[in-house]
DNA sequence: ACAAAAGTGTTGTTGATACACCCATGG
DNA sequence: CCATGGGTGTATCAACAACACTTTTGT
């Protein structure tokens, strides 16, 4: 997110940016990822389009689109990225972190975005792998679990989740040990996306 | 889907329009939706944007795009609709049917488009109620079963499914019965949202 | 009376939930 | 030695999978 400092507009905005005449859309989310994070590859979605005629609403939010040279009926095509926090570094100062639970006042219809974006993040989850990639490569069982935990706003129980997760044959367990974080040493685990792959299209859970 | 019968384009497109000044993309899409179809509140989600520079490769498609005095770099916002289909009714003879197991071949990147929307639908049936949107209001245990069958491409027992169905306190039991159809007259259901809703939330299956 | 789709039960197995304590290490 | 997060087992219950025949009607 970012503040532009215009003098009168100061509200936070999610970070966007026009696409080049010779990008495809995903090249242009890339782009403006890697100018905010410095990361390239990193798993996106693109969850939704927004483009009503009144979606900038506010004075402010008019006079800023127009100061920049803007059309007023603005199209973005909305992305999120899904990358685990500890690798994550902000390569501008006017950018800043925001937990989805404490939002400041937002922008545009920039809360709706971020609304979507969450839901959509939460419906994913519990159908397809993308929780492994809020993780780094080796996690631990702890740390998956803290994920779904965090991602869908639930507690899990410990044991009961270790249990599946172990049943799991895409979720391998390394020989090696992560140190130095907390006082006992906790077992490393990677996800195989290739024994994933191999076994999808088996169990079809219908939640008519 | 349209055929234009412009002399050297004779491939086959999903049908699509400019979007109006004026209009949010909603509104737009219901717009094309009711000139195809003449129906007016139908169930739509919006799947995908589509704005890839070289998205129009063939010439024809190019030869096709000028020809109306469009511009190559073409922006599709995607939605998809969900109806029964004995509701529906194309409006006009330059339009046809397909199943999505026997397409002809498409224009432009519709074929992707196509695809991209029957697994965005797949995924969604599996975690939303959407199914019902398919069926009439009224529907048999066996209508819904065989949406579920189709939609996801698979077979079901029957007897299984019945016994899940009916445990759903939100798919209610109708004292009426489907007659004409078939030779045993069926019992009717109907989906309740109200109980739906008040239900969600409760079940969440990680699958991990 | 027969063709066609509707409807029905049981069993074995697997997965989900609930629940409380010991373990290994860093400081 | 103690604080901290890592790790473990059992019993109950609910859901799933496999499986084949009877019922009701229209023709």
């Amino acid at each position: 997110m970012f503040n532009d400092n215009y003098p009168v507009v100061d509200d936070w905005v999610v970070t966007g940016h026009h696409i080049f005449k010779s990008e495809t859309l995903d090249e242009a989310a890339d782009r403006i990822f890697s100018e905010i994070s410095g990361f390239n590859d990193v798993y996106k979605i693109q969850f939704r389009t927004y483009g009503n005629p009144s979606r900038i609403q506010s004075d402010k939010d008019l006079l800023w689109v127009r100061s920049r040279g803007g059309n007023p009926r603005t199209m973005t095509v909305a992305y999120y990225f899904l990358i685990p926090m500890d690798r994550f570094e902000l390569k501008q100062n006017t950018l800043k972190w925001f937990s989805i639970k404490s939002l400041p006042k937002l922008g545009f219809d920039h809360r709706q975005l971020i609304e979507d974006a969450y839901s959509d993040l939460q419906q994913k989850v519990m159908v397809e792998p993308v929780i492994f990639d809020l993780l780094r490569e080796k996690f631990t069982l702890n740390e998956l679990q803290v994920a779904f935990e965090l991602v869908l706003n639930i507690k899990i129980d410990n044991r009961n989740f270790r249990k599946k997760a172990l049943s799991k044959s895409y979720i391998v367990p390394l020989e090696e040990k992560r140190l130095g974080v907390s006082k006992k040493p906790a077992k490393l685990y990677m996800f195989s996306k290739d024994v994933y792959d191999k076994l999808s299209g088996e169990g079809y859970i219908i939640n008519i």
